[in-house]
DNA sequence: GTCCAGGATCGGA
DNA sequence: TCCGATCATGGA
């Protein structure tokens, strides 16, 4: 992998392992937005995003190369060879081989641990166009206005001075109050992020479990795609019949310190062609 | 009208 | 410990 820039455009060329729809819509996060054949645009912190890629190479637009090598590098995980990750994968199983086949270009992302922790509260029992625009209209209502239609993901303790009637307008549902005790808890230090993100995975998911709405699944999904724990491996009504049916003698241990990445490419393969768990 | 969506919680066996 | 009902909402 080498990169440049190019006037205001950040050119990544010999890039493996990375493909702009596989990353952004394997379920890992809800705030990359197709906008055309080839571009995506998103806003993670303060920033917003356009990129996309033509043959092998990622074209980061409008963004500087101290913005590049100080956040999206690590954002976009630049410095992991998920290629020698697959190929450690495809020696245990060969169906977990077809999943690592089927969309070799997925990355796990390093998202902000508190917008994981809440867009995934967000997301159970719910459906992924409805998590997105759930989201969005929080953001557009408290989060930080950055330029004409992006804004930035509301901050917990801006949250956490609200009550219910102010979540109403988001029509989340039963989540409205789990989205609140969230924002409570991690504002008012009973629940410090930045410690889960270094604790030992068992110790992580029973803080994260504290949380009124956080199950032994969004627990995961935090570590993983918020904390970027990689043995974390969300455990969804996919992935529990993708083990079944796919997977009988194996448990996720088994798939070992990057089950987590394995798990995303099942998670997407399963989706994808949904006879395999007929 | 019914079913379902990247689940969690509660009550009762 | 395990199981089923229930929880809001909106699209299919």
């Amino acid at each position: 992998m080498q990169y440049r820039k190019v006037k205001n455009q950040i050119i990544i060329e010999n890039v493996k392992s990375f493909d702009l729809d596989e990353t952004f819509e394997c379920g890992q996060c809800f705030r990359w937005n197709k906008i055309n054949n080839k571009e995506y645009i998103g806003v993670v912190k303060d920033k917003v995003l356009k990129i996309e890629k033509i043959a092998n190479k990622i074209i980061l637009k409008d963004t500087k190369m101290e913005d590049f090598k100080s956040f999206w590098l690590d954002y976009f995980d630049l410095n992991l060879n998920y290629d020698e990750i697959k190929l450690e994968l495809s020696k245990i199983n060969v169906t977990l081989k077809n999943a690592c086949n089927f969309a070799p270009g997925i990355r796990i992302l390093k998202q902000e641990p508190w917008e994981t922790l809440c867009s995934f509260i967000i997301s159970q029992n719910n459906n992924i166009p409805r998590i997105k625009g759930i989201i969005e209209r929080l953001c557009q209502k408290y989060g930080n206005h950055l330029f004409g239609n992006f804004y930035m993901f509301p901050e917990a303790k801006v949250i956490a001075k609200l009550n219910l009637e102010d979540l109403a307008f988001l029509r989340c549902g039963f989540r409205d109050k789990y989205i609140l005790d969230a924002a409570k808890k991690v504002t008012n230090g009973d629940i410090n992020l930045d410690l889960i993100s270094d604790m030992p995975i068992e110790k992580a998911r029973l803080e994260l479990m504290k949380i009124n709405g956080v199950g032994k699944k969004v627990a995961e999904c935090v570590l993983l795609y918020g904390m970027h724990r990689l043995e974390a491996f969300p455990e969804d009504v996919w992935i529990k019949k993708a083990m079944e049916k796919l997977f009988p003698k194996y448990d996720s241990y088994k798939f070992g310190k990057f089950a987590g990445i394995a798990q995303q490419y099942i998670y997407h393969y399963t989706r994808m062609n949904k006879d395999l768990l007929n």
